[in-house]
DNA sequence: ACCTGAACACCGTTCAAGT
DNA sequence: ACCTGAACACCGTTCAAGT
């Protein structure tokens, strides 16, 4: 009787709700989220679908799951004594995390369970502005203008309908090209006067950005009550 | 023979690329993103699911379409003297009709074909920031700036695990009640001396942060070149 | 205890057939 | 021209059966 190779059961550690998660953040950044099915999953760990069942309860369990992840590669600087730069360093570290798997913004709307790495972030957050004396309200002010600069930023910059440099200029001539004649005269120039001619720089915008929110929230700090 | 009443037929317009599109908002709003099914919208329209497919190529074009739809609930106000004002109505406008359809956000990072109204869209931020004085670069860093801290803030703001200010009571002390002991101090406190004395008031940080980022942009707006 | 085959109620999409 | 039934290759999840 043939059966077929037993290649996990040889050469793979046994299941876990971790490599359950692991797999699942391998196929959304090979595949996209959508091809995040169970039966996939299990695949990419040599398994059945009705076998993740076992550790994880359900889907939604593995998308929390997931988004969780990523928020564990964001760091989180412990030794900077400068409040600015250690936002500094958050900042760009979550919006290379976010570009690694840009599934999760996509995820995050429609999460409501934080798992231990995104309550840890936020911790983080809040203790690092606390310790640079933002009171309890303008750290929480402080909080939802960084973050929101940050995953809004990310959000933009993965919906560019380019991914490199090679690709902006026939992306961005296309797009111009099928503009009805006189439509969007603005949006026209900045294609083809600053996007065209400069490069691709959308991400050189990130910095400048964050800084200038940086400079607001020290005014913030320092501000009488 | 007992054929099955033509509902449609006697009461409602024939389908059109519009109305297939209304219909899928209208499932996303009532049931989620994850509802919106080329049979579950045709169900809502008292059609099949093939029927579709002569006005739209395939689902695909329905996400492109109705992240579109929501663009164009976004008011761009075209009388308003003061810059400062015009990017707060926009933003304030913006952010209404992303908490009013909050599964737009997490469609945003997966589309990469831009509609009509979102290219009008872009287009008046653009015109509008020009028409102020910011040069082209300066323009798509506010912009960038700008647009980064609505989506985000909303993206935020929808990911709350409550939804009312009766909600919050319940859902944050339970939440503050699973945290490990001694896990979060600073999230703890936050939750327990500000969100819970203070009440519901995540909204209310939105108008200040976006102060803090049209001062700043004022700033560059003037800043010597 | 952990894994899985079969089953059920769903999906998106094609295609040939109806009107 | 527009609509649809049947079909195909997928989904998430349950449950009973295997080891």
């Amino acid at each position: 009787m043939a059966s077929t190779p037993r290649r996990r059961q040889e050469s793979r550690p046994s299941l876990s709700r971790a490599r359950v998660l692991e797999g699942a953040v391998r196929v959304a950044d090979e595949r996209g989220v959508t091809a995040v099915s169970m039966r996939k999953v299990a695949e990419e760990l040599g398994v059945e679908a009705m076998s993740l069942y076992h550790h994880v309860a359900n889907k939604d369990e593995v998308l929390d799951g997931i988004v969780d992840l990523v928020f564990a590669e964001i760091e989180l600087p412990r030794d900077e004594p400068d409040w600015r730069a250690a936002m500094r360093r958050r900042a760009s570290s979550a919006r290379e995390a976010l570009l690694r798997h840009p599934w999760a913004l996509g995820l995050m709307d429609s999460r409501r369970t934080p798992g231990p790495a995104t309550l840890t972030h936020h911790d983080w957050m809040i203790g690092r502005l606390r310790q640079a004396g933002f009171s309890l309200s303008r750290t929480a002010r402080a909080v939802s203008t960084l973050d929101g600069y940050v995953y809004g930023f990310v959000l933009q910059e993965s919906s560019l309908p380019f991914r490199t440099p090679e690709e902006l200029e026939g992306v961005a001539t296309a797009m111009v090209d099928a503009f009805p004649a006189g439509g969007y005269p603005h949006l026209t120039e900045m294609i083809r006067a600053h996007a065209l001619s400069q490069g691709y720089a959308y991400a050189e915008e990130f910095a400048p950005g964050l800084d200038l929110i940086l400079d607001g929230l020290e005014t913030l700090r320092n501000a009488p009550c």
